[in-house]
DNA sequence: TGGCACTATGACTGAATAGTCAGGTTTGAC
DNA sequence: GTCAAACCTGACTATTCAGTCATAGTGCCA
């Protein structure tokens, strides 16, 4: 029965899916070293020598979640050429950043702490990816600006702002809802990527798009 | 001898702040659970027990750090009155955040994982007063724009992208370091600093004060 | 000289915790 | 029915580490 292979795998694929969405809460919020196998076992509800079966250490099952979480962060804007209209592009890409600080918090979190902790988990494959996936944006975005498409904005820190304006709304969550006094909705969200898309774009030069513009109120 | 007593006194001062600033940097790299009390008491080059003499527990000196860490963030832009320029307050204020990402990248660290660890070691007062500060703030930016001095940004969200984008180049200095290939020098703060003025005054319908307007290559 | 406050530290303890091991059960294929 | 592979787990070990304690040095003042 070839059913029964893929049942039999699929204890294994459902009791690992269950341990990865554990170890996401708890290393996001205590961090490595601040969370026990214990802990993740408990809430996984599985005994601590069930989560050791299925991920022979913590670091490997770190190093599983954290795999895990760098693959959600492919982007419509990993495609864009320099035939793309900037506006529509930049903007579509500061909502999916913010799309995913509303969805995958944790992840954004578990990213966070790994880079201020000096990265010591991410190897030199991801490294060079990243510096490569770079180079391409950068490259694009000088070609925009060589065409007259947008204002001469160095793109290494139009980026890096674009990155840290969105993730700020995952990571510092806490800080948020305690200053707004309730925590963030999805409208809430919009509105703060219209608000993010408008300053961003206008900032650069650039039309904001229709869908992204601030209704007055 | 009068004298004799402050040098005495001052024995317990010295090692204090030998201690804090080894604890600064170990809490910084490795979080609060990451440190153990061994380490901070070899960065300071004292042994263990010494440190225990003047903190009496990790938590303690962890707080002592975290307490440090927060006075520094006073800044000219608390005592901003709605007779002030928008353009040069928030242009200044951008600026004193991004030397602060600069100099005491650390602190920055420190503060970014208790946030995103849920802020437990942030007590009542610290909310309510920073609170307070937001409050205050919002007001004076709202009095900006009904007297048509900038556009209509939502307060809120235009400090939200304000710390965020500066907070980002001390937290996340190891991502943007492997990225550009070296380390940001004091040069490479200014320029950062004149993008993220001119993108963020221009985006709020504000004219760039001169000295930080962008060189045009 | 004696006393007091502050500083210093080696030896120790108790708790937490990552990881091992040896043996057990379930499941599906034939 | 039986075999192998996958799955499961209680008991145990070795280590790390925060914090205590008893003891001791130092400098000042009366």
């Amino acid at each position: 029965m070839t059913q029964a292979s893929k049942v039999d795998a699929s204890v294994g694929a459902r009791n690992r899916a269950i341990i990865l969405a554990a170890a996401e809460k708890a290393f996001a919020a205590q961090g490595f070293r601040g969370t026990s196998v214990q802990q993740v076992a408990d809430k996984a509800g599985l005994p601590k020598t069930n989560v050791l079966y299925y991920f022979k250490s913590k670091q490997e099952l770190y190093l599983a979640v954290l795999k895990e979480t760098m693959s959600l962060w492919n982007s419509s804007f990993d495609k864009a050429t320099a035939d793309d209209d900037p506006a529509q592009m930049l903007a579509d890409y500061i909502a999916e950043k913010m799309e995913l600080s509303r969805t995958h918090p944790l992840a954004s979190k578990i990213f966070a702490m790994e880079i201020i902790n000096g990265a010591p988990n991410l190897n030199h494959y991801f490294d060079d990816e990243h510096s490569d996936w770079m180079a391409g944006r950068v490259a694009i975005l000088n070609a925009w600006t060589e065409q007259g498409k947008m204002q001469a904005i160095d793109p290494h820190y139009l980026l890096f702002n674009i990155w840290a304006s969105t993730q700020h709304y995952a990571d510092f969550s806490t800080q948020i809802t305690r200053l707004r006094g309730a925590k963030m909705k999805k409208a809430d969200f919009e509105e703060a990527t219209r608000h993010l898309v408008t300053v961003t774009l206008t900032g650069c030069g650039l039309t904001v798009p229709e869908k992204y513009r601030i209704v007055t109120a």
